[in-house]
DNA sequence: TGAACGCTTGAATAAATGTTCAAGTATTCA
DNA sequence: TGAATACTTGAACATTTATTCAAGCGTTCA
């Protein structure tokens, strides 16, 4: 049961796993511990947002006040296409949401707890040195 | 000062903001109050390890146990090489360490914390559905 | 109405990233 | 010593991703 993929596709010479199995009680009770592969997926999702300068920039400005596309751009020195595709990309994720006034579209902070996952990530940045 | 490099190319007639500065005072005290750009940089290149599944599945795997190469390549169904190579991108980040016993090499966490990361992550990830 | 402005969008481009493949190293053991 | 095992490494490949460019949409205001 518990070799399914593996062993199975080893009995037809598929040599996916290029290896014996060291230490099967180990991988056995590791495997029945791990969630759901979809859970994990999602997860790593999540962490490839806060990924990249110019999102974690954009998050970090939000945090302090709400924004327009125009004031991002400047303060980030970027075009507004850039930076109104990774407000996108943010949106989607749940992360910021929008409200429009006139032909102004205001940016805002969707989760309160961002500040917290940077600070998590910032404690490990700073251990390093 | 505050608009220099934005300003300076403007006058170069560069056209690199693409549009006028509606909210001077809030980009002003934003940017006032904005971590230095390394940090934000470097913020990100932490969470952009996290942001790839099979890291976090071998994170996961080593907060449960210390695993050798080879068992992470069966339970994860990947070859040792690409394996290998994601341990090499995990220990560089100081997230994970290995020692030495014969052929075999056993790694583990480094990091005492990473479980706390996940939460944080799944947290946001739950409260979607 | 039509020009100007703020923003969005899709396609194109360049850069970064994950996995595979084929070699390599280091260690054990017959 | 030499074959086998556990792992590493570099180059190649395919995929993903961020930014740019050019065009478009929606709103305001003269």
């Amino acid at each position: 049961m518990y070799w399914g993929d593996c062993m199975a596709r080893r009995l037809q010479g598929a040599e996916r796993c290029d290896c014996d199995v060291i230490h099967e009680d180990v991988v056995n009770s590791v495997k029945d511990k791990m969630p759901q592969e979809e859970i994990l997926y999602d997860l790593a999702e999540f962490f490839k947002i806060f990924g990249d300068s110019t999102r974690i920039k954009i998050l970090w400005a939000l945090d302090e006040s709400e924004m327009c596309v125009c004031d991002i751009s400047v303060l980030l020195n970027m075009t507004q296409s850039a930076v109104s595709h990774q407000l996108r990309i943010l949106k989607q994720a749940d992360l910021v949401k929008s409200r429009k006034e006139g032909k102004i579209v205001y940016y805002s902070l969707l989760d309160e707890h961002i500040r917290q996952i940077f600070d998590q990530g910032l404690s490990h940045t700073i251990e390093e040195n």
